[in-house]
DNA sequence: AACTATTTATAAGA
DNA sequence: TTCTTATAAATAGTT
């Protein structure tokens, strides 16, 4: 995207992917949240990072099983 | 985002509701599988339109019930 | 459905 | 890992 354009495929270095994929989850949880705002759009999300971490969304009328 | 900035609230007007909720469902969906292939992240969305049309994206892990 | 001016997201660097 | 910044990408308003 900026510095210089990048291809659309695994990012072989551990510690760029991992970089990469905290910067990327925050924008596209973001634009989820953006959407179901604007356009009353219900919207569920849910995110495994390559390590097993969970990053979930849901929109009003989405209860996610793993919500306490 | 761009002719003009715009506040984050519920679009009025049905049509320009309508023709943002078809952009914005088309870059969330790129973004999501861009993050799901650099990442080796499992994702798994669902967004339904404010008319109840169902968009669905399941990264290989993940098998969405609506799935034929 | 296309265009484009502008905002937003983000890759690389610090 | 948090901040900066140059640039690519997304998109609001227009046609």
């Amino acid at each position: 995207m900026t510095r210089r354009k990048i291809e659309i495929k695994r990012i072989d270095n551990k510690t760029a992917r991992q970089v990469t994929f905290s910067k990327r989850t925050k924008g596209l949880f973001k634009k989820a949240t953006e959407l179901s705002t604007l356009c009353d759009a219900e919207i569920a999300l849910i995110v495994f990072s390559a390590t097993g971490r969970l990053f979930e969304y849901g929109s009003s009328r989405f209860l996610l099983l793993s919500h306490p």
